[in-house]
Formats: structure tokens, sequence, C-alpha cells
RNA sequence: GGGGGUGUAGCUCAGCUGGUUAGAGCGCCGGCCUGUCACGCCGGAGGUCGCGGGUUCGAGUCCCGUCACUCCCGCCA
């Protein structure tokens, strides 16, 4: 791990715990720091003390110190003390092997108790097993203690400070932009701040810098970058926080390839900064279309196969009627092999389930069973399409085959899914293998059938590549890319529109009209007049590339002091209740809500 | 907004089909112990079974509601 910081002397230490080591054997130090364990054994007491580099034993004997004795006798876990003491090796039988500090022992000659502890909510080293996540969110400042979290911070710290090392190398400069700003009603929902000295106005808070650091290049920064605190104010997940942490890059005059070189530096950079697994350059690249057929998803995870066949071919002419009318309706027959396996019928009921909750209408299942399948759906289906079937599907006996019938974009995102649930489930994981992979091509705009109009696939500010043919807009594709990691997005960008009239046109296609336009993004418009640089970049979320390098199961475990599922702060209570008075100033009029679970 | 899971001692959990006084491990408190390191041994305290209502002779257990945590779907330009 990481060295440990230069320290001077004072008072309280001269030395950290986890340097008591044998090459001071015979020095005197001092060292400071909380309560791990206590071992009383009646004569002689045992104490591991901590700090932030480790553990080590001071040793109590009341023929060396009886004051300091008396007081180890009273200490119990998590009081904070600062001991003096001779540095002594410990006998052969003694030496701890699973503590760095193992070989040597503090003889204590003098100690003081510098703050004294109320018993903790849980332990700090749970031998019983870690505390429920609540627990630990209450009394973070405690959770953090443990190494665990301790060494996901430090690891954090590396990362960042590897980003800041590599992009400040390459001539990129690191500039704050505002944390209250104008709120732009696409994409998801603002955290919305009231303003107090424009009644009635509001702030929002950023989703991302996406304009300032477009703004930026218009100034002739020519290069940025900044660790920006985002905000959106959607639900979280495993690997979402309403607030969370963006590295964000924007560089002038380049074009797709020279984002995508810096970018590949940047990564190398960092992962083995960290000690990350080895990125071999340049990183392999899939465009959009080929991952979404193979894959179903714009962030395929390609350390395993079960890739999407594409069936319709084998039942163009089938008398099945569940088939027969997606494909009528336009629709797609999509499948997987998982290979040989055997399920009770209770999990493949569960895969059922488990499509329909994914959006499917429902699931076929089969196993090949000589030419044909064992399948509640086999006998709609006639032998040569079971043939057929098989054949594209490289059916060998046993094989457990899953298909989907639905609208395509459903089919896919479908079975993309449960091509991972699946690859879980069967351990087909290599967890030493790492694959990443620049999504490259993405199309412009997708069609949102709900509201019947066309929707930046990435944001409003990419620039298409080639013309913009305002009359085919679906057809345009966008100069954008998306790094993925092991099937998950580690971040992704674009080249952005520099030109006030392409600009206007993709606005149009977008359905916002020149004066929402104008209202909205007049400023951004009206900089785009006075000289824009053709300039793009790229967006990482931070959180997610510390929680993959630390292998952390959520993204909270690397976030010093993360929100709830429902976004509540259980440390400090956030968000609360405020008072009259201030509403008052602010000119805002609430029905204030009981407080829960009160 | 919707679906699933969880909620019992400070912590982690057990508690079968409703039935006497709700248990265990760790922690905590007291005692003993000079080589432990998840120290050991002896003794002890500690419970609004998340909260509210209902069914029942009887509810930790069943039903309804509600709150919290969590996973997933929607959502996340």
């Amino acid at each position: 791990m990481s060295e440990a910081p230069r320290l001077r002397a004072n008072g309280y230490r001269d030395a950290w715990c986890g340097q008591v080591l044998p090459e001071r054997v015979d020095s005197e130090v001092r060292v400071a720091g909380w309560v791990n364990r206590r071992r009383d054994h009646g004569g002689l007491i045992f104490i591991d003390l901590r700090d932030r580099t480790g553990v080590v034993q001071l040793v109590f004997n009341p023929e060396r110190s009886g004051a300091s004795f008396e007081l180890a006798h009273r200490l119990r876990a998590e009081d904070v003390l600062s001991a003096r003491g001779a540095v002594v090796r410990r006998s052969e039988e003694t030496v701890n092997a699973e503590l760095a500090t193992g070989e040597v022992e503090l003889l204590v000659a003098e100690a003081e108790l510098l703050a004294s502890a109320e018993t903790p909510p849980f332990q700090i080293e749970g031998y019983s097993g870690e505390a429920g996540e609540d627990t630990r969110l209450r009394y973070r400042y405690l959770d953090l203690r443990r190494e665990q979290m301790r060494k996901a911070l430090e690891l954090r710290h590396r990362v960042v400070a590897a980003m800041r090392e590599y992009l400040g190398g390459e001539g990129f400069l690191d500039v704050e932009t505002p944390v209250l700003t104008r709120s732009t009603p696409e994409g998801a929902r603002d955290f919305l701040v009231p303003s107090r000295q424009q009644q009635g106005s509001f702030y929002a808070l950023p989703q991302s810098p996406q304009l300032f650091k477009q703004l930026l290049m218009i100034s002739g920064f020519e290069r940025y970058f900044q660790i920006a605190r985002c905000f959106r104010d959607e639900a979280t997940r495993a690997d979402r926080q309403a607030e969370f942490t963006q590295l964000d890059v924007e560089m002038s005059f380049v074009g797709v390839e020279d984002v995508i070189a810096v970018n590949e530096g940047l990564l190398a950079h960092v992962f083995e900064r960290v000690g990350g697994p080895a990125i071999s350059l340049p990183m392999e690249r899939m465009p959009f279309d080929e991952a979404i057929d193979r894959f179903g998803t714009d962030r395929p995870d390609l350390r395993f196969g079960l890739e999407l066949v594409d069936l319709g071919e084998a039942l163009k002419e089938t008398e099945f009627k569940v088939f027969r009318s997606v494909l009528e309706g336009g629709g797609a027959i999509r499948g997987i092999n998982a290979g040989r396996r055997e399920l009770p019928r209770s999990e493949l009921d569960g895969l059922i389930s488990r499509a329909q909750e994914l959006g499917a209408k429902g699931l076929v299942w089969a196993f090949r069973e000589g030419e044909g399948w064992r399948s509640p759906t086999a006998k709609f289906l006639s032998e040569d399409e079971l043939a057929d079937l098989n054949r594209r599907l490289g059916a060998e006996e046993g094989d457990l085959l899953l298909l989907v019938a639905d609208k395509r974009p459903v089919a896919n995102s479908v079975l993309g899914q449960m091509r991972l649930d699946l690859a879980e489930k069967f351990g087909l994981i290599d967890e030493d293998e790492h694959r990443l992979v620049w999504i490259v091509d993405w199309p412009l705009l997708e069609w949102n059938e709900g509201e019947r109009r066309w929707d930046a696939m990435h944001h409003p500010f990419t620039a298409p590549a080639g013309e913009f043919d305002p009359g085919d807009p679906g057809a345009a594709r966008a100069q954008a890319y998306d790094v993925v990691w092991n099937g998950q997005e580690l971040g992704g960008g674009s080249i952005r529109i520099h030109s006030a009239e392409v600009q206007e046109q993709v606005f149009a296609a977008l359905g916002i009209d020149k004066e929402t336009a104008e209202a909205r993004f007049g400023f951004l418009l009206e900089a785009l007049r006075y000289g824009a640089p053709p300039h793009g970049g790229i967006a990482y979320g931070v959180d997610r590339i510390v929680q993959r390098l630390y292998g952390a199961e959520t993204i909270r475990d690397v976030i010093a002091f993360p929100k709830t599922a429902s976004g509540f702060d259980l440390l400090t209570g956030a968000p609360a209740p405020v008072d009259e008075l201030q509403l008052r100033e602010l000119g805002v009029a609430i029905h204030q809500p009981k407080l829960p679970g009160h």
C-alpha cells in the first residue's frame, strides 16, 4: 500500500503505528491512535493501537510503569491514546505474522489518555459479521475507521491524483465551473435552489458541467478538465447516487481519434498508477449497431459468449401464432444458446418471470433433444423449423435455448440482460480477465415512442457525423464514443457541434422550437457565433471507476458519506425541514411534512 | 411510480405448522489470570420482536396499513 506520510514529531507522537518496525528496535518512540483491542491478562495488558498506517502492539507491564499499567486497565475500545516506550523485538514464539509490525512491540513507559470513547454501536473489527449498512451510515465516522473503508478512500485518492497527474502533464487546465447554475429541463430532474434575492427564481445544481466546458473551449482554453460534483434528482441504485463525481474533460481542434488517443493514455496511466489491470493499447472498438446486435446492449461485457442470434429467417413461414404475429408486426425473434445446462422447472419459470420483469411478454425455453426440442413450445413448430433453429443457435444435445419474440429493441434488451444473469448464475465470468472497448458510431437520435418525438441519444450538443439531413434525422450518426469496461460504462463523450446553424438544426429536429432554444440555450447559441473551435471531450464516472477497481459491491462503499436509496443522509439527517423564517425569506411556501421514522 | 427481500438484545442472527418465562455468538459490566494477538476461565446485566391497527382464548409468528433499509423495473439528455 501507500507509504506512510512524513511525520513531524510533537508531544503526541514521533512515529506512525505502522512504522514501528524491526529497524527501530532499541529506540524510543511515541505513537498515538485508537485502542483497536485490549487483552488484559491481569498482570500484563496488551493494547493494539491503531492509526491510519496500521496497528502496533503496546505492552503494559506494571514493573515497567505502574501508572501506565493502571491507565491500561481502564482503557476501552476506541479510546484515544498517546504512548511512549521502547521498541523491543518479540521472542520468536510471540511474533505475529499477520501484523506488519508483528516482529516487534512497544514496551510502554508512559501513556496519556487523550480522549475516552463510548462503547461503539458496532465493533470496528467486526468478527460477528459486518454491521448492517444503515447502522454503518448512521455512524459513518466509525465505519470509516475500518481498514476496508480506509483503503477504498485511499484508492479513490490515488485514482484522482493519477488523473490530475496525467491530464496536467498533457496541458489540461483544471477550471472550476459553477454549482449554482441554470436549470435545463432536458434529461434528469434538477435539484433546485431557491434564490433569496430573486424570489420565485431558482438555481439548479449541475447535472454535468457540459455547457460550461464548451464555453471554456470557445474562450480558448484548449484543454480543460475538472473533477466535478454532479447532481441528478433521480432514483438511486447500487451504482448510482443522486450526487456523484465526474471526471470532465474537453479539448479543442480535435476529432474522435484525438479524444480517444488522449483517453486511452489517461486510462492506461491511471490503471498502471493504482495497480489496476494492464491495458493494451490501442483498445478494442465496436460499432454501436454491432454491440446491440451481438449483445443486446450498448455496453457489452465481452468476457463471455452467449451472443444473441437472430431467428426470424428460420421462422418466417411459421404456423405458431405467437411468433407469426410478432414477425408480421415488424418485430424480431432472437435467442441465446446458454450451453448445456440442467435446470429444474422452477428455475425455468424464474427465467420467464425475469424476462417479463424486463419487459418481454414471455420467454420460450427449450433443450435440444435429438433433432428437435424438449420444450412446451416444441409442438407448435415443424421439424424443419426446429432443425433450422438448432443450426442457427449452434445447439448441441442438452443445450438450453432461450427465445424472445417482441419488438426488436425489447427482444434485444431483455436477452441482453438475461445474458448477464445467466453468466453470473453459471459462473461464466473470469474475474481476472478485463475487456475494455470503445463503442463508436452511435446514432445521433433515438425515437421516443411515448412522446412521439426524436430524443438525443447522447445529448443535444453532440456533432453529427458528416452532413446533417433534417429530412431524415433517424439516419444521422453521431461523433460519439463510450468506453466500456467489463460491461460497465466508465465514461462517454462526443465531438460537439461548434456551429450555431447546425446546433439550431439539431434543436429543431429534437422538437425544440426557436423560442425555447433561445430561452434555454441562448447563451450557448450566442457564444457559438463568436468563433467556436471544433471541440470535443468526455466525462467519466469517478465513483464507478473506483468501485470497479476496488471490487466493491456498491458505489456507496467508495464514497465517504453516501446517501441511502431514498436519498437520506442517515448521519446528518438531511434532507430536513427548515425554519419558517428561512422559507419566508426565500418566498417559498410549503407544506412541512412530518418527519418520517420518529 | 411499480415489484421482490429484510426489520427480533448494542452488533450479527436463530425462533418449525400461532401456545408456558423469546434464544445463540460477539460486544458490554464485574471477578480471576504475566505472553496474548478474534486471549482464556467464572459470573451478570441487557428485549416497545420497526411502528399502528385487526383476527384469535392466545400473535415475534396470521391479516391490513405504515416507516426504514436494500435489490430490481420505470427513470437516469
